[in-house]
DNA sequence: CGATTTTGACCGGCGC
DNA sequence: GCGCCGGTCAAAATCG
C-alpha cells in the first residue's frame, strides 16, 4: 500500500532523485526521519534500508521506462503494418498526396528507422514523408508542414500537389459567444470575407506578438451551429509563446499526433452509433485529407445530447479513437471507437498506455480545455495581452518523440 | 497619435 | 479565356 503510493507520487521525476542527481531531498528526508544522530547503528541500518528501497524504486521506474519504450516500438511496428495495408487498399492519387503530409509515421520524427523509407513505395511519396515529418514538428502554435522557403522538391512536376503539401492547418472548434477564443496570443485583423456556403463572415488575423511572425488564423462561426467558433491556425510562430498558447499548441499537437497515430485513411465519418459517455468536455480530433491543406480538427465542443458533434461533417475523416478527459481527476481516457478491427484496438491500447503515461500531455490538455471553456469572458478583445510572462515554448510543448 | 479595425480592391489558383 | 473564390493588401475610419 505504502509502496504503491510512493510509486504514484514519485511518478516520472523520481528517478533523477534516486539516481543521485539531486539528493538534497533524500538527505532532508533521512535527517527528519532520524533526528537522533547519536544512534549511528540504527542510522546506518535505516540508511541501508532506504538505499535498498530506493534501488527497488529505481528498478521499478526503469521497468516502466522499458515498458513505455517497448510499447512505443510495438506501436511503430503496428503503424507501419496499418500504413502498408492502407497504402495497398487506398490508391487514390489525390489522397496519396494529402495523406502523405499526415502520415502515421510522422510520429517517428527523426527516427532513422529503415521502415520509414521502406514504407514509401515511390520516390515521390518519400518526399511527401519527409514533408510530413516536419508537419509534426509542432512548436507552439506551429503547424506548418513546410515554411515558405523550405518547400519540398517537386518530384513529379506536380505544382498542385506541392501546394497541398506545403502547409498544414489546425482547426479548433469551440463553443463561444465571443468573436474570438482566447489562445494567449495577440492578433491583428487584416481582412474579412464572406465565405461561400456560410452566412457568417470569415475573419483573418495575423499574429502580432513578434515582428514578422508568419502565423495566421481564420475565425468563422459554424454555419451548422452559430455558437461554435471555428478557428484555423496556420504557420509557425517565430517567438516564445505565453502559457495559454503553449498549452493550446501542446494539446493540438498531441491530438494531432494521436490522430495520426491511429489515422484513418478513409474520409468517411463516424456513424452515429458510437458510445460516448457524458463528460466535462469532449474532444475530438479529426484529419481532413480532402481539404486543400492537411487539416487537423480539434473539436472542443460539448455535445448537447451525448452524441459527438459534427458527425455529419463530410470534410472530416473519422478519428478512430475519440478521447475524453475528466478534468477534476485529470484522468485521460481513450475510448475505443466504433467498428474497430482487432489491430486498431491494439493500437489504441498501445497509444493509451504510452500517452496517458505522459504528464505533460495531461497537463497541457487540461490547460487548453480550461482556457477554451473559460474563453467567452476573456476573449472579447482580439488584443488579449497575456496575463503571465511568456515562457519558452519548449517548456510546455508536448513532444511526440 | 499610434495602434487597430473596416472594407473595397487586387491577386492568384482553379474549374469550366 | 473567363469567372468564381479564397486570401491579402492598403487606405480610410475608428479607438484608446
Amino acid at each position: 500500500m505504502e509502496r504503491h503510493r510512493e510509486i504514484k507520487e514519485v511518478d516520472f521525476f523520481s528517478e533523477r532523485r534516486t539516481g543521485g542527481g539531486d539528493d538534497s531531498h533524500d538527505r532532508r528526508r533521512c535527517s527528519s526521519d532520524h533526528k537522533d544522530p547519536s544512534v549511528s547503528g540504527v542510522n546506518l541500518t535505516t540508511l541501508q534500508d532506504e538505499l535498498s528501497r530506493l534501488s527497488e524504486e529505481n528498478r521499478r521506474l526503469k521497468g516502466m521506462v522499458e515498458k513505455v519504450t517497448k510499447d512505443y516500438s510495438a506501436l511503430k511496428c503496428q503503424f507501419f503494418l496499418v500504413k502498408q495495408q492502407n497504402t495497398k487498399e487506398n490508391s487514390q492519387p489525390k489522397f496519396t498526396v494529402e495523406s502523405g503530409a499526415a502520415d502515421p509515421s510522422d510520429v517517428e520524427d527523426r527516427d532513422p528507422s529503415p521502415s520509414l523509407t521502406n514504407s514509401a513505395d515511390t520516390a515521390s511519396k518519400g518526399h511527401q514523408l519527409t514533408a510530413a515529418k516536419r508537419h509534426l514538428s509542432f512548436d507552439g502554435l506551429s503547424y506548418d508542414a513546410l515554411s515558405e522557403n523550405d518547400k519540398i522538391p517537386n518530384v513529379a512536376n506536380d505544382g498542385a500537389a506541392e501546394m497541398r503539401c506545403r502547409r498544414a492547418r489546425v482547426c479548433v472548434r469551440a463553443v463561444s459567444e465571443a468573436p474570438l477564443i482566447s489562445d494567449g496570443c495577440q492578433w491583428r485583423k487584416y481582412g474579412q470575407k464572406m465565405a461561400k456556403g456560410n452566412p457568417c463572415p470569415r475573419a483573418y488575423y495575423r499574429c502580432t506578438m513578434a515582428a514578422g511572425c508568419p502565423v495566421r488564423k481564420q475565425v468563422q462561426r459554424s454555419s451548422e451551429d452559430r455558437t461554435i467558433l471555428v478557428t484555423t491556425y496556420e504557420g509557425s510562430h517565430n517567438h516564445p509563446l505565453p502559457p495559454a498558447a503553449a498549452a493550446m499548441a501542446s494539446t493540438t499537437s498531441a491530438a494531432a499526433a494521436m490522430l495520426l497515430s491511429g489515422s484513418s485513411t478513409s474520409s468517411e465519418t463516424l456513424p452515429a452509433t458510437g458510445f460516448y459517455p457524458p463528460s466535462y468536455a469532449t474532444t475530438m480530433a479529426t484529419l481532413s485529407p480532402a481539404a486543400p491543406f492537411p487539416t487537423i480538427t480539434l473539436d472542443l465542443t460539448q455535445p448537447p445530447n451525448g452524441l459527438m458533434p459534427f458527425q455529419h461533417n463530410r470534410m472530416a475523416a473519422a478519428m478512430p479513437f475519440p478521447f475524453q478527459m475528466s478534468l477534476p481527476q485529470k484522468r485521460l481516457e481513450f475510448l475505443p471507437a466504433v467498428q474497430f478491427d482487432h489491430q486498431q484496438s491494439s493500437i489504441v491500447e498501445t497509444i493509451t498506455s504510452a500517452i496517458t503515461a505522459d504528464p505533460n500531455f495531461t497537463a497541457s490538455l487540461t490547460a487548453a480545455i480550461s482556457s477554451i471553456v473559460a474563453a467567452p469572458r476573456i476573449a472579447n478583445s482580439s488584443k488579449g495581452v497575456p496575463e503571465s510572462p511568456q515562457i519558452p515554448q519548449s517548456c510546455t510543448t508536448f513532444s511526440t518523440n
